[in-house]
DNA sequence: CGCCAGCTTGAATCTACTCAAATCTTGTGG
DNA sequence: CCACAAGATTTGAGTAGATTCAAGCTGGCG
């Protein structure tokens, strides 16, 4: 599948879309012409406030936010990764709550989504986007739940990896991570000292390299086999 | 908002989605005409199967049902329960898959749900339907990232309460509970004997009795208090 | 009436947490 | 460009919550 990115530089939520569903001309359009009318989200400002109307559905452009749950206590579990390509605030009936916060993780770019009437491919990429945020909860639940702390790590970066090459934002088991390891553990259930702990004894094994924001997992193949993880799939 | 139920036996889907959104003559005459041609799937088989092909959405009308994830070296994690009146496989892509496996943990059954075009009611209930199973899957997210044991098996109850409360299966904190205590591990990211000791402890405390599959809940505002636990909330 | 699945309890172990302190980075103002 | 502060990472030691393994118990059902 070869799409015109027509030079684009942010075509990373474009690229993404297109991976779900390849877009057709009028729905490359719409996503461009949204994404010329965005709003900037400085770190830790909130995309979304849980229990607050939703407005509009956003695209993200650039930049990475947390779908966050906090508790009265102060616990912080991050549900979801936003990343460029991902919509938030999709619903289809009337008066939307937003059902979580949406915090920025590094500067933000969002827009308006452009309305899936525009083009029907638009309309499946929304419906496919929508399926894959899905199956991500799904799995996250089967991470938090079954799996030890080595794995859990493990199988988010796999899955990041996954998601980051859909928008082009990752190549050969390589991409910009630029979270703090108190953030992968908010997104972990666990704490950032045990992070911390499982990282060097990734790194000592030779699993990953990570310095500098910048994720490489030396074998993505041979960690998803040992950590027994298949990629997610939503249609056939 | 009273809505006459016409002393069908089988009301408690019809129930619940009229608590989602008051239904019109025409959505309820929908769900009932939809619930004549029902099937009946036994503890044990799988009403879906993860990787086939979606071929219609399904309303349940009676009996529990889990979605779950089996990992590769037989661990299981069960993502969220399907309750009477929930919606399962309803997708707006073509050719969608199923994401996960969904198997009767009672005898269950089923229809085909009623076609949302039927009535604008309808297809509200539907989208409402649809913003609180993401819900629930977000807060299973949290109960399994953030939550101990004894907060974890609280907070599950409470929500099943609450669930089943709109479907008109619970009152005053009683509701009927038909799983095993090593299901209710599954749920819950736990071993089988550490949820027995601590639904042990809980009895002992005085917060629950369980007995012949009977759950009581005994000041359930109490309980929620004292795990921090706030009912969901997707439309305002 | 005996069997089997599910429940219960005990003891030992282990994974991950807590608390604490040292070191390294990064960004900022002088 | 350096000094400093704030944030982030790293390491150690002790602890707690949950697991594992094992064995005995109970009740519903053929």
């Amino acid at each position: 599948m070869t799409i015109d990115l027509d030079g684009i530089t942010d075509n990373a939520a474009l690229a993404r879309l297109c991976a779900l569903v390849p877009l057709d001309e009028a729905g490359r359009n719409a996503v461009r012409l949204a994404s010329e009318r965005s709003r900037r989200i400085m770190p830790r400002r909130e995309v979304q406030v849980e229990g607050s109307a939703i407005r509009e559905p956003l695209l993200v452009l650039r930049g990475w936010a947390a779908r966050i749950r906090i508790l009265s206590d102060g616990r912080r579990q991050i549900t979801n990764f936003t990343l460029p390509g991902d919509l938030v605030g999709l619903y289809r009936h009337d008066r939307p709550v937003a059902s979580s916060t949406i915090v920025a993780l590094t500067p933000v770019t969002v827009c308006t989504a452009p309305d899936a009437s525009a083009s029907s491919t638009l309309g499946q990429a929304y419906a496919v986007s929508a399926a894959h945020d899905e199956a991500y909860l799904l799995a996250q639940i089967a991470r938090l739940g079954r799996l030890n702390a080595h794995e859990r790590i493990a199988d988010l970066l796999l899955e990041l990896l996954e998601r980051l090459g859909m928008a082009g934002l990752a190549t050969q088991g390589r991409f910009g991570l630029p979270l703090t390891q108190e953030t992968l553990a908010d997104a972990l259930g666990l704490t950032a000292v045990h992070v911390n702990r499982m990282l060097q004894q990734a790194r000592r094994a030779g699993e990953i390299s990570w310095q500098a924001k910048e994720m490489v997992i030396h074998d993505p193949a041979a960690l998803a086999r040992q950590v027994g993880r298949a990629p997610v799939q939503v249609s056939g």
